[in-house]
DNA sequence: CCTTAAACCGACCCGCCAGTCGGTCTGTTT
DNA sequence: AAACAGACCGACTGGCGGGTCGGTTTAAGG
């Protein structure tokens, strides 16, 4: 059984660096001999896989970007009993550039969400599906929140989560041109302000 | 001097419908041919005016864009006195579907920003600068409305830009996915609370 | 071993598209 | 009306890149 071995090395290797070229160049920017190249495999190995350039991206999702969001973005929600600032602390950690050469800064939702809009609708659906696992795991965290008296009780969770969403993703779009360390200090800044509004009136971390 | 007229007429053409175009499909995945064909022109045409597909589109990025954000991001931040509510209402208002048949869904900012991000540095520059321009803005908008008394003192203006301008280029990706009329009001909302963190603590309109 | 099937190779195909170029048509100038 | 220039035409080129396919290597099973 090591031929399955080597199938499932030989995926994954391609699942990895596809990852971390497509994620630095685009989807559509990167040719597979780019990515073919650095792993010195060859068009005959790729197409032996994965069916298409499609299919492979898509496995590249499932298998790799789904498990990134949960452990960046929706584990650590549960990490404190008071949503917001395991909020806090979960976005300012995404925002953090990347540890022990992972991907380098966080993420990277934003950016194949836009690739993909418009360009290929399937592709588009399986990253909107992710946004949609983290708005739910943030709307359940915070409806629980507010069960526990830790947001004031009219607030809109689904408006709350939708709001972070966008903001993260924005920022996550300026952080583009460089001056990272800044924006997250601002980002994190007013995101504790807007907490404050919307925190049950007693105090905020 | 009719030569010259036509020459204008032709290349704004181009120049409109290039935009349209280019924020239907995206940059890339739109060819020449695309847009010719509909303006019912030719290759030969379209390299008569312009340089190359690069210069064209930096062409339309200084005539139509930055007039754009001008007009619907910018002006609009000075038709009330208290700077928080003025805010509130351009975004709300460059979240509106495009009236008169404009180009839907007032803004492409950050379609653009992701597209040509890592693939083309000198049209990047050229968005960002857009972006600076309206931040340049917002902070000086902000700035006087601490002065006013509207906005508390110790709160950071460029701060406040940069989460206003996250906020709005997320809450615009989000929108790919239909349900834009509820994101809007979700956002609208969030933003209030937001706002009222950092205001003055009198009333907040 | 020898067979079989898998993993893998790499030359090739083909469509797409930015850009070229020789030519035409039209209005302006003298 | 002749000469010129600028607007426009459209067939063509060349490179890029996704995908194909016949062949070769490798390892598991008899």
């Amino acid at each position: 059984m090591e031929k399955n071995l080597k199938k499932r090395e030989t995926m994954h290797r391609l699942c990895a660096k596809g990852l971390e070229i497509f994620h630095e160049k685009g989807y559509y920017n990167t040719s597979l001999d780019d990515i073919l190249k650095e792993l010195e495999l060859s068009k005959g190995a790729f197409y032996h896989h994965f069916k298409s350039k499609e299919d492979y991206f898509i496995s590249i999702i499932q298998n790799l970007v789904v498990q990134k969001v949960y452990a960046l973005l929706v584990e650590p929600l549960n990490m404190q009993e008071n949503p917001l600032p395991a909020i806090l602390d979960t976005l300012q950690n995404a925002l953090e550039p990347g540890k022990r050469n992972e991907m380098a800064y966080g993420f990277m939702l934003n950016d194949f969400l836009t690739e993909f809009n418009k360009r290929n609708e399937e592709i588009s659906t399986y990253l909107k599906d992710i946004i949609k696992v983290w708005e739910v795991n943030l709307v359940s965290v915070l409806k629980r929140g507010k069960l526990d008296g830790h947001i004031a009780r009219h607030i809109d969770c689904e408006g709350v989560a939708t709001y972070i969403i966008a903001s993260y993703l924005g920022i996550r779009s300026l952080f583009m041109d460089g001056n990272t360390k800044q924006l997250k200090y601002q980002y994190v800044q007013q995101l504790r302000h807007y907490f404050s509004s919307i925190a049950e009136r007693n105090v905020m971390a």
